[in-house]
DNA sequence: CGAGCCCCCTGGGTGC
DNA sequence: TGCACCCAGGGGGCTC
């Protein structure tokens, strides 16, 4: 599942494969993937250079000629690969987007939860999802004042950290993780943390995020960089995916409990609730 | 405004 | 071997 990690791995991948080519001409297999068949996706992109491809959040922005760009979001399953021009697609690859020099790029979506639209550049940030966005978590754009100003709710911590209005980026896995590091049990409310616990938790996210970053994002499932390679950072986690194992802090078996519909792993020994 | 729930989907796992 | 079920989950949208 890609969350802030994985989607600037592929990003970067893209970067390198896409940059640069004209999209000749579209096709499109799901239609609810851009809510336009081919023939109305095609007669808007077709032409278009891809100029640049930056990130936002988990929101990848296909700058492309004319002042458009093009949002995805690759919820679940969603992932883009490169395959020599003429190549069939496979039962999940449902859009193809046909560059010149002879290159096929493929968005492939198992589930089909993935969504991408083309909007003017001055409608980006008015796109669903965009429009509400909190800060990237990063030490220049996530401030420590910003979170003592904005944990004012008493929403639980893990579903807080969901909410990508609050803070972007961050997903099941990564909640898991940073909330363990930081010794916070995920049912804590948000505006329960002091503030000595509010820059610990901070600094948490804005390590573990580059640092899975620098590790080409976790792999769990299907996640594969846009040149088909595994992310590597599924090694370093913690708490995701170790139920019934011991934690590598204190030695007590972890547990799974759902919070808000998420399946959620962390110590009951250091994650204490007060 | 917030909490809770539904919906979108399919592959993989489990139980019989 | 096969069938019926259940589950995972990001985020938009809905109701209360």
């Amino acid at each position: 599942m890609p969350e802030l990690p994985e989607v600037e791995t592929v990003r970067r991948g893209l970067t390198q494969l896409v940059v640069g080519h004209i999209i000749e001409s579209v096709e499109v297999r799901w239609e609810k993937i851009v809510g336009l068949d081919t023939a109305a996706f095609n007669q808007q992109i077709a032409g278009r250079t891809i100029e640049k491809i930056d990130r936002r959040g988990k929101y990848l922005l296909f700058r492309l000629s004319g002042e458009k760009t093009l949002v995805s979001h690759l919820r679940m399953e969603g992932a883009y690969y490169t395959v020599p021009a003429g190549t069939q697609p496979g039962k999940h690859d449902l859009v193809t987007f046909h560059l010149d020099q002879a290159v096929d790029l493929f968005y492939r979506d198992t589930r089909k939860f993935g969504r991408m639209k083309l909007v003017a550049n001055s409608d980006v940030m008015r796109v669903a999802g965009l429009a509400t966005i909190g800060p990237e978590p990063t030490a220049d754009t996530l401030s420590l004042e910003y979170m003592q100003k904005e944990f004012l709710h008493k929403t639980a911590i893990k579903p807080f950290l969901l909410d990508q209005s609050h803070i972007a980026g961050l997903g099941n896995i990564y909640v898991d993780e940073t909330l363990w590091q930081a010794k916070i049990h995920p049912l804590q409310p948000a505006n329960s943390l002091n503030i000595e616990q509010l820059e610990t938790l901070r600094m948490c996210i804005i390590q573990e995020l580059a640092r899975a970053t620098d590790h080409h994002g976790t792999t769990v499932h299907s996640f594969t960089t846009a040149f088909g390679h595994a992310g590597e950072f599924q090694n370093e986690l913690q708490v995701y995916g170790r139920v019934g194992q011991p934690c590598y802090r204190c030695g007590a078996t972890l547990v799974k409990i759902k919070v808000a519909q998420r399946g959620t792993t962390f110590c009951p020994v250091c994650q204490i609730l007060h």
